[in-house]
DNA sequence: AACATTTGACCTAT
DNA sequence: ATAGGTCAAATGTT
C-alpha cells in the first residue's frame, strides 16, 4: 500500500480513537446521573462505542493485511467478503467475552417442572445444545430471534442445576437492542381474571389426550400446580441489569420507552404468577389467552415450538400460533388442578432426584 | 414458504 | 488437547 494511503488510514484510526474516547467520557458523565433514567442514552453510548470498536478492529485488520498482502487492495473483491465474514465471526467471539453477563436462578416447583419465568419477555431462538463436562444436564444456547433482522446480539444459556435440579440457571449475555421484544405488546388486558374465566377448556377429546400423554411422559415433569420463585443470583455487570429486574426504579411509570417496558414486564409477570405454564405470553404473537406453543427440551426447559419427539406431552400444552384454530386452555385447568393431580398421579420428585 | 429445533462439525479460548 | 460456544445443514411444524 502507498505511503499516503497508509497515512490516511492512520489519521482515520486516530479520529476513531478520539471519537471513542469522547463517547467514553460522555458515558462516564452519565453514570453520575440516575442510571435508570439514562438507560436509553446509555444504550446509545454503548452502541456508539461498539461502532467505534468495530471500525477500529476492521481498520487495524485491514492495515495488517495490506501490509502483509500488497495485492489486497480491491475492496469489493470476493476475497474481501470472505475476510469480512471472518472478521465478523471472530468479532462475535470477542464481543461475547466482553458483553455484560448475569445469571438468574429460576426455582421451579418440584411438582411442576414448568417454569413460566423462563419467559423473560423476549423471544429466543435455540441455536445449540451442549453436554457440559461434569454436568448432569446439557446446556441450551439461545439467541435473540431478531438477531438477523435487527442485529440484536443478546443471548442466553439455560441449564438445569446439578445440585438442585429444581433450579434452572439462566445466564444472559448482552442487552437486547431489538425493538420486537414481545413485552412491547400491550395485548394483555388488565382485567385478566375476568377474561380468563370466559375461556373454557371443554374439549373432552383433548382432555383425554392430555391424560394419555401425561402418563406417557417418561420423566413425569408435568402437574398443573405451579409456583415459582425467581432470584437474581449474580450481576456481573451492574449497569446492564435486565429491564425487568428494575421494578424498584424510582422513575418507574414515566413515559419513556424503557419504563413502559418495565410496566409491561410487570404485567407479564403478573400473568405468570397466576399461570406460568398456561398463559405465559412468551412467544404468542399477541393472542391473548391462547396458549403459546411450549415444549420441554432436553435441558428440561420450556422452548417454543413443539418438535421434540420425547416431548409428546407438549401436544397437551401447546397451541398453534394461529388464532383461528387454537385450542384454548384457561384458568379452569388451574382451578381444577387438584383433579388433574388425582387423575394423573405421578411423582416429579422422582424425576428430579434421579 | 417461512420459521423453528436438532445435532454434528467447526472455531476459539484456555 | 480439550471444553465450551457457534454455525449451518437437515429436518420438523405450521
Amino acid at each position: 500500500m502507498g505511503e499516503s494511503t497508509k497515512r490516511k488510514h492512520t489519521t482515520l484510526i486516530h479520529e476513531l480513537i478520539q471519537g471513542k474516547e469522547l463517547a467514553k467520557q460522555l458515558s462516564n458523565l452519565m453514570v453520575s446521573s440516575s442510571p435508570l433514567t439514562n438507560e436509553t442514552n446509555g444504550l446509545l453510548v454503548e452502541k456508539i462505542l461498539s461502532s467505534y470498536e468495530k471500525a477500529l478492529t476492521m481498520l487495524n485488520k485491514t492495515n495488517t493485511m495490506m501490509d502483509s498482502n500488497s495485492s489486497f487492495t480491491n475492496g469489493g473483491s470476493p476475497r474481501s467478503e470472505v475476510v469480512d465474514h471472518e472478521f465478523e465471526h471472530k468479532a462475535v467471539f470477542k464481543k461475547r467475552k466482553t458483553m455484560p453477563r448475569w445469571t438468574e436462578q429460576v426455582k421451579i416447583c418440584s411438582r411442576t417442572g414448568l417454569e413460566g419465568s423462563l419467559d423473560d419477555g423476549y423471544s429466543w431462538r435455540k441455536y445449540g445444545q451442549k453436554d457440559i463436562l461434569g454436568a448432569k444436564f446439557p446446556r441450551g444456547y439461545y439467541r435473540c430471534t431478531h438477531r438477523n433482522v435487527q442485529g440484536c446480539l443478546a443471548t442466553k444459556q439455560v441449564q438445569r442445576s446439578d445440585e438442585d435440579p429444581t433450579t434452572i440457571e439462566v445466564t444472559y449475555r448482552g442487552r437486547h437492542t431489538c425493538t420486537h421484544a414481545k413485552h412491547l405488546n400491550k395485548a394483555y388486558p388488565s382485567n385478566i381474571k375476568m377474561d380468563l374465566k370466559e375461556n373454557h377448556f371443554h374439549n373432552d377429546q383433548k382432555n383425554q389426550t392430555l391424560q394419555e400423554k401425561i402418563q406417557q411422559t417418561p420423566e413425569g415433569i408435568f402437574t398443573f400446580e405451579t409456583e415459582l420463585k425467581v432470584k437474581t443470583e449474580e450481576m456481573e455487570t451492574k449497569e446492564d441489569i435486565f429491564p425487568w429486574f428494575c421494578f424498584s426504579s424510582p422513575s418507574f411509570g414515566s413515559e419513556n420507552e424503557d419504563n413502559m417496558l418495565h410496566e409491561s414486564m410487570i404485567e407479564n409477570h403478573f400473568m405468570e404468577i397466576f399461570s406460568p405454564a398456561f398463559i405465559s405470553p412468551a412467544t404468542s404473537e399477541s393472542k391473548p389467552f391462547c396458549l403459546p406453543a411450549y415444549d420441554l427440551d432436553s435441558t428440561g426447559l420450556l422452548c417454543q415450538n413443539i418438535q421434540t419427539s420425547e416431548s409428546d406431552i407438549t401436544e397437551i400444552l401447546s397451541a398453534p400460533t394461529s388464532v383461528t384454530n387454537s385450542p384454548i386452555l384457561d384458568l379452569d385447568i388451574l382451578l381444577h388442578k387438584r383433579d388433574f393431580d388425582t387423575e394423573f398421579p405421578f411423582n416429579t420428585l422422582e424425576f428430579f432426584s434421579s
